[in-house]
DNA sequence: TGTACATCAGTGAACGCGCGTTCACTGATGTAC
DNA sequence: TGTACATCAGTGAACGCGCGTTCACTGATGTAC
């Protein structure tokens, strides 16, 4: 049953990129290797052919996702800059969409727990986020452009994390929309 | 081995509390009955003579850890409102004690995948916090310090949550700075 | 107040399941000639 | 270009461990008289 070299590389890529979603939906702890290889076609006995452990999958897997849902929630085609970041991200969409969504949100108070390797690798994700994020700034300096491209993350993390955690739809909404005014942008109707 | 049901009673309480500990340091799936129970003092089989379930036993832990943290990070005899609220939390006394701190921050992207019961718990305790905070802050109308305590709350755990994750000690008080900053509060040195 | 007994909080062993990891095997790929 | 063989990606079963949950049992508590 062996497969092509380029085949691996794809069956390879496919794990990651179905981790990176898993990952985000059920938690580190709340999906199994089994279940991973499953959804990406394959079966669990080959995984370890590919990955060093778990855990490696996971650094892999955060790391991809940073990379990938930057696009998701900004759009690099629309205009608007700040405005926009913010809207996309405070977005009943996201909120409802996890799996696709931003890694700090959907898997935040996790990482702190996690090993050295998924640690470091979410790390070097936040700080790119925060490079591209704070080119997209207004502001004086570069300094001025970073605090507030910092600020405005732990913002829209924490706002979303929030609004997902409560189970009561109406207070959900509420918390998108504070947080959206407390940056600055009119409360207007973003469904 | 029966025991006095005073002592049952504080034995239940004790339990509860030694896991609103170790759920937010080692996370829901981080720590086994076995090990809070033995933390507690006891043995893991008397259990379920107390507590339906695991999940049973995480609500109860959820809603203690929020009523009592109030008190750790929001000292009511501080003055000084808004302000001592926001450098007491976003302080690295904090970010170094995920065990007694913030359960939202400790906890928050992994509550909206636990039981309804849990979920629901966690709800009643952020109002009844928003509620707390709504009452220290600024703001002509209730209206807009509920927005305000919203959007404060949001903020403070996004930050505190980031500033954990990150494995690099520099970045992480470089994200507890710049949310100070960006709650209007000049960058003093808070060590 | 004292005695006899039922209650029941807590003990410790066991069960069963899921999950990360290992391993012998398969058979198509890719290389050596 | 064709053939023979070594490589190795993937398979599927099995292992071992931890954990939530159950259960028969113990013996101090608390109640009935």
């Amino acid at each position: 049953m062996k497969v092509s070299r380029q085949q691996a590389a794809a069956n390879r890529d496919k794990v990651v990129e179905v981790a990176s979603r898993l990952f985000r939906k059920h938690g580190f702890d709340g999906i199994g290797l089994a279940d991973i290889m499953k959804a990406a076609g394959l079966t669990h006995g080959g995984f370890y052919g590919q990955f060093g452990s778990k855990d490696d999958l996971a650094a892999e897997a955060c790391s991809r996702a940073i990379r990938k849902s930057w696009d998701v929630w900004v759009d690099p085609s629309t205009e608007g800059g700040f405005e926009a970041i913010v809207r996309n991200y405070l977005n009943p969409t996201h909120r409802s969409d996890r799996a696709h969504g931003c890694l700090f949100a959907a898997l935040g108070s996790d990482i702190v727990r996690q090993p050295r390797s998924v640690r470091h690798s979410v790390t070097e994700g936040f700080r790119s986020t925060i490079d591209k994020l704070l080119s997209l700034m207004p502001g004086r300096s570069e300094a001025v452009r970073r605090k507030r491209a910092l600020a405005t993350m732990t913002g829209l993390v924490g706002a979303l994390i929030l609004s997902r955690a409560v189970d009561d739809p109406n207070l959900s909404d509420e918390i998108l929309e504070a947080a959206t005014t407390a940056f600055g942008l009119p409360a207007e109707k973003t469904n």
